[in-house]
RNA sequence: CGGGGCGUGGCUCAGCUUGGUAGAGCGCUUCGUUCGGGACGAAGAGGUCGCACGUUCAAAUCGUGUCGCCCCGACCA
């Protein structure tokens, strides 16, 4: 056994850098995340897994709360009749929706959709509940599950059914949509760097990419450490699309009768895909504390002849949470080098070890996840009575820690290139993000995409001295970043 | 949905080519000794070999079908 766990190697789960998707199904599963349910495509997410998810919806909540949204639900079951009204969003999600037919022993006469996105049914609701100019803005989000019908699924990457959120808006104004539709792009931005530690490229997505019936969408795009590039979140401006087919109308103030513009937006637990993907080392997880569902872990070692370290754990688990932190004692009956790996393997940011010497002089032994096993850095001493402020810090310092990682990671793979074949080079290899200005025409990209399999993933606006478009010489309106993507 | 691979105790797999009544390691349970980076001993429990049909005296093993998982493409949060 020593010999198969050398150099801190992990039991049943290969080398991140050796077999991404391998190391990351293992990762997801051995932490305890997800199972894979009976249902196909479908997955569990076990109470671990949801620790995540309740700490992405904590924050994206205070997020949209402080900027004026409210939460609300609304059916999982769309009627056919509902779902159609839009053209262009019905052809771009029919491929992929499943329907209810039969309810007991009655055959529907309409059959219902199970939501793949709330637009048809929260665009009924509104043109309910809009008359005038004074009613809007409306600024609601729901946090949902909605199904999509797969072919091919991961766990948090691409299941049947995902958790999600769904912001859905209405103003009077197309300034005003399109503000609310910046806004909402810069909150992603900023909880994806912030509080995931995942650095984004923000922008515009090219005409292909966009979702169907928005007028223009945006993302925040992360790069995986295969160089793929993961959308982690999706902001749309829907123009007066879905106000007119859903008849979204209201008086304004010049009491003409307008449709409304609205706005909708979605991040999901996909984006704990990315966190799992780009923090993961060989050890498994690593956790930003901001998203960790347990902080710090404590690790009592017990002798046969002196189980102290027990209730000075458990005191200090106390002293702890007093002060607002997220931990655990793990008083299990097992070996403390058995809970070290395996704490490793879950991603906890912080372990705390208390053994009787510690007892005996008042310490505790602090050891971040964040830092390779040997490193000098990883484990230090701390008094005890000191240790509030001590763990605070340290948690501040890994979650920066994490995003400088993930943060040199996206700049070195990130590539300016001029050069065309040094572009589809560039691309076909996964080299990364390759940043180019580009002609924005659909049939350059396809051209790319065929030579590649890459895509445009957002733009920005033209730099000085951009004259060309790096794929195909016509001239260039924008600058891109292609890469290939999830 | 195309191309490839894989389904055997909880996990990783051997057995299949050449049919003959199911194995290993790890894990699990109990007891004891241990415990500062995946401990050790003893005694136990656990599988109609993914599922269905077929061939055969006899199927984990051969055939057909089906379901699921993984990888690579096409489509998508």
């Amino acid at each position: 056994m020593s010999e198969a766990l050398a150099a801190g190697a992990v039991k049943e789960i290969p080398p991140k850098s050796a077999d991404l998707s391998a190391w990351y199904t293992a990762v997801c599963l051995r932490a305890q995340l997800v199972s894979y349910s009976p249902v196909r495509g479908c997955v569990v997410l076990r109470p671990y897994g949801f620790g995540l998810w309740e700490n992405l919806q904590r924050e994206l909540d205070a997020r949209f709360k402080a900027t004026g949204h409210e939460n609300a639900y609304f059916p999982l079951l769309i009627p056919e009749s509902l779902l159609v009204k839009e053209a262009e969003h019905v052809e771009g999600f029919a491929p992929e929706v499943a329907w209810v037919t039969q309810g007991g022993s009655e055959t529907l006469t309409e059959r219902l959709a199970i939501r793949p996105t709330s637009e048809a049914m929260i665009g009924t609701m509104y043109s309910q509940w809009i008359e005038s100019y004074r009613d809007l803005p409306i600024l609601i989000n729901q946090w949902a599950n909605v199904v999509r019908w797969e072919k091919a699924t991961r766990p948090f990457l691409r299941t049947m059914e995902f958790l999600w959120q769904e912001g859905h808006t209405a103003h009077a104004g197309a300034q005003e949509a399109r503000e609310e539709t910046l806004r909402i792009l810069d909150l992603y931005r900023d909880f994806a760097e912030n509080v995931v530690a995942v650095p984004v490229y923000a922008g515009a997505k090219s005409a292909s990419e966009r979702f169907p019936g928005a007028v223009e969408t945006f993302s925040i795009e992360a790069l995986m450490p295969d160089g793929k590039a993961l959308q982690s979140g999706t902001s749309h401006d829907l123009g007066q699309n879905f106000g007119k087919a859903y008849d979204i109308k209201f008086v304004d103030a010049d009491q003409a009768i307008k449709y409304a513009y609205t706005t909708s937006w979605g991040v999901s637990w996909r984006m704990i895909g990315g966190l799992i993907m780009v923090h993961g080392d060989d050890r498994g997880l690593r956790i930003p504390p901001k998203m960790a569902p347990i902080e710090a872990v404590l690790v009592p070692i017990v002798r046969s002849s002196d189980d102290r370290a027990i209730a000075a754990c458990n005191s200090l688990a106390q002293t702890l949470r007093a002060a607002g932190l997220r931990v655990r004692v793990d008083a299990r009956d097992a070996q403390p080098g058995w809970k070290y790996s395996e704490w490793d393997l879950r991603g906890v940011p912080i372990r705390i070890e208390i053994g009787p010497r510690d007892v005996d002089a008042q310490t505790a032994v602090l050891a971040r996840r964040d830092r390779e096993r040997g490193d000098p850095d990883q484990r230090r001493s701390v008094a005890v009575d000191e240790i509030v402020p001590v763990v605070r810090a340290l948690l501040d310092e890994i979650q920066e820690s994490l995003y400088r990682q993930a943060k040199d990671f996206l700049t070195s793979h990130t590539f300016a290139t001029k050069d065309r074949s040094e572009f589809l080079e560039l691309c076909s290899t996964k080299a990364g993000m390759v940043d180019i200005a580009w002609c924005q025409r659909p049939e350059c990209e396809a051209e790319v995409k065929r030579a590649t399999t890459a895509t445009t993933r957002v733009l920005r606006a033209l730099e000085p001295g951009d004259a060309a478009c790096t794929a195909c010489g016509e001239p260039a309106k924008v600058r891109a970043y292609f890469a290939q993507s999830y």
